[in-house]
DNA sequence: TGCGTATATTAGTATTATCTAATATTATAG
DNA sequence: CTATAATATTAGATAATACTAATATACGCA
């Protein structure tokens, strides 16, 4: 079967990260300044800042400047749903 | 949002390796035998055997045994088809 | 122009993951 | 019981990732 491994992996690995995991969970469907997602992940704005331009360069997300706000978003709606169902199979119990 | 966050970082994280994806892939639907996989993915036996006991303590994959040979098969098959959408979504263009 | 705010980048260190090679375990056959 | 085949485990070296702290860049406004 082609799974296109390598490409494949890759993704899955940019967003297999707590703190990129959080970011796209708090995104979802609308747009959000690095700022807001700096509060809302509880980390520092250099940190948020390395793990977003990771998952721009792999086209899990896109940006907007808007002044010298910079506004990022998910490209693709369905990732999401495909992180809950992925939690939904493995991660039920948890809190 | 509930993304049970470490627990779904850790699943995903499992399966982000071309290595187990490959073993992903490779096993499917079906049941396969450690030097199935070996033969299959093209690296060694020690190294495969460490793949496959990560994605089991994860309770990615499941086992059988049948006199000295350990069967593996995937516990839950949308697995495999969430791992695939992905690819689809992300990995179009890549051979 | 110069300042403040928002974001990005860099360098260095610490942590974690991966692989290889060697060895151990489990089971069957003779 | 010993030999062989299949699989698992361990230890150690190397490589990849992640974080922190400091600095740089971009923009808007007085």
């Amino acid at each position: 079967m082609n799974c296109n491994i390598d490409c494949t992996a890759d993704v899955l690995k940019a967003i297999a990260h707590p703190t990129r995991l959080k970011i796209l969970c708090t995104l979802n469907l609308q747009e959000l300044q690095v700022q807001t997602l700096v509060e809302k992940t509880g980390t520092t704005q250099s940190n948020i800042s390395q793990h977003l331009a990771l998952m721009k360069e792999r086209k899990i997300l896109s940006t907007r400047r808007d002044a010298n706000r910079i506004f990022y978003r998910i490209r693709d709606p369905q990732l999401v749903q495909l992180i809950l169902l992925m939690r939904d199979i493995y991660c039920k119990d948890a809190a």
